[in-house]
DNA sequence: AATGAATGAGCGTTCATTCAT
DNA sequence: GATGAATGAACGCTCATTCAT
């Protein structure tokens, strides 16, 4: 595919080589400093291209921001339905959806750590893109939560509403601990004490 | 130093006062437009100073966010320790300190907006403090998980450095999602809810 | 009365002797280089300022041109009124307002110039003005020429609504060749001649 | 030049075509915008060429300017001396000089606003053109004056040098008010009313 | 202590011009 | 000849910080 945008058409090749390596720049820009405090001067220099040039591929700085999260965020999400569809039982869709999220912030820190910085900040540029992700996901949870519960391997008595956000929540927070540890480990690994902690809880069933 | 100041004089009580005054003016402004896209100005007018007088109780601009995290955040923090005490069993205590968590952010929106994004920015300006509180916490809730383990009403197979943070996440995600929510409801009701979760997880033991 | 403002307030005094200084500053630049082609570090240099003081005292670069039209070039032209009030016959009247526009006009050059090319140009930023500038003074007009109607002294079989523009259009074509004329002549001087020109016409009535 | 280029070959045909659709382009753009309100982009847009096409016949924005006076406007300048040969009398020439300037500029509306406007800005750029196109009409006006005064028609006792350049001014005058009028109305019916105030004046004669 | 006018570095953005294709 | 992507200087404007009062 990518040989033959070459063949076909120089220009389109530069055009998105282009493209994709201001926003990658971009992306390291701002895991590094911040949307606010990154400056166009700083993305241009990471890209190696001149200021204005931003501006051929980009309407405006926020315009990038939008951009990262329209197409390559989104993109990632996407893939989630993807993982849950591999597993046929409702406890291994929730660990394929864990294992995969982990996964893909792993493989693209950058865009890790963006995506966290941004969905704690109350910006409108994007609001409407994360509050669409997020329910993206906590739907696909959801299924997962009433499928476990007609295959009788999930509790009945659950406030769904909370529950799905619970559990977004507590990956996201495992991404956050992850981003922001001085030691590197493998954060796929907490695939499955996550789901453990999910499933059992911490209490002692005995007692 | 400052509430020295407060018993020596009339004059060092007003500006005590003041000082207070302009960090709760900086607290509104921060958590209505983010720290970077507020401006001295706006604090100033908020706290009906002249911008001048900020720099008399304040070293710059970042230092009011560093005070922020220093005396108000760290304060509430500590209160969640004598929350803990006052249950006598690892239980409750859990119980107590989320509930009293959840109702100290509950208290202070503001406060609540203004942390959960500080502490999903790589600020090296407040990231001691963010490691220090985020240790307190978890310290506590290690100590009531091995509470719990010794009274057996805890799992001993836990992976406590995981768990600590779990809980921690888990809150935080709550606060966030309730800041972020349209419709207004008590956080403090989320307690049972998520303690439920917290010691029995999601799963159907039953299976 | 400067004195006296020096004694009331220092600061009054000199805020507003800064404020008049950028806005003749700009003046000067402006006629120097017309309005757009005039940049703010010019305007601030030549009124011996920071660029960034020029803002404490106008909203933006618009709001100079906006300023000086409202204040500055309003005031000459309502100064016409009186000039035209002083003489009781149509003719003296038409004089008298012919030589006052000549002569504000040549007191204050740069005014001039400026007036002159935005007139000219279609900047909505200060149509509104212009427009109401220039029935200001058609109005007087009409009313002069009525009143020489009235007198006797002027034809009865003149298209009014004509006659005012012409009268202004041709003491300001006066201006702007005086303008861009390399000599250096009195402008007020082209008074009388010009009244000659539009009472008697160049036709010769014995023909 | 370009003239001979037509006539050479087809390809120098193809260029002077280019080449006048970007002048028209550009005077469409100017009058809309102003000079250096415009960019080479709006012009290369309105001409359905690239941008750096512009250049293979321009040296650079300046010259596009320049171009429309060496060319376009004097062309239409020219065209005067023509229709003021067409009368056989001082009064009838002035009559076809002063309808024709009116008839030419009715024709071409944009034309009549960029020459509007530049006339009275300090365009280095221009002003020899200009000068030099003033001249050639009050050179015209001065001969027909002076016909107007040997055939007995015309006051001795006129000082022509600002004679000329009054009429120049009331007609462009005339033109100015045209263009900002809200009302459309047909320019040349001008024609008349002003000859009749440039002869007559405003005055009564039995007075 | 308190003020707020003044500063000027630094930002996002535009656009005339160039040049490889 | 014709293109349009790329450039980077230059602009208008903001705002943390200082300091004379």
């Amino acid at each position: 595919m990518k040989f033959t945008e070459v063949v076909i058409s120089t220009k389109a090749n530069n055009t998105g080589e282009k493209y994709h390596r201001i926003l990658e720049a971009a992306v390291s820009v701002f895991a590094k400093k911040g949307f606010h405090q990154s400056t166009i001067s700083q993305i241009a220099g990471e890209a190696g291209v001149a200021d204005g040039t931003i501006y051929l591929y980009f309407k405006n700085k926020d315009d990038i921001l939008v951009q990262f999260f329209t197409y390559k965020t989104k993109q990632v999400f996407a893939g989630f339905r993807e993982a849950v569809k591999k597993a046929d039982n409702a406890r291994d869709k929730l660990r394929n959806l864990v294992h995969r999220h982990l996964e893909e912030f792993q493989k693209d820190r950058k865009m890790a750590i963006v995506y966290d910085a941004l969905t704690h900040q109350n910006m409108e540029l994007v609001e409407v893109n994360i509050r669409g992700m997020s329910k993206m996901y906590t739907d696909i949870v959801s299924d997962i939560i009433e499928r476990g519960q007609e295959e009788g391997v999930m509790r009945r008595d659950l406030y769904i509403g909370l529950v799905k956000r619970f559990i977004l929540g507590a990956v996201e927070s495992a991404i956050s601990n992850w981003l922001r540890s001085k030691r590197e480990y493998d954060l796929t690994s907490m695939t499955d004490p996550l789901i453990d902690l999910f499933i059992r809880g911490i209490g002692n069933p005995d007692a």
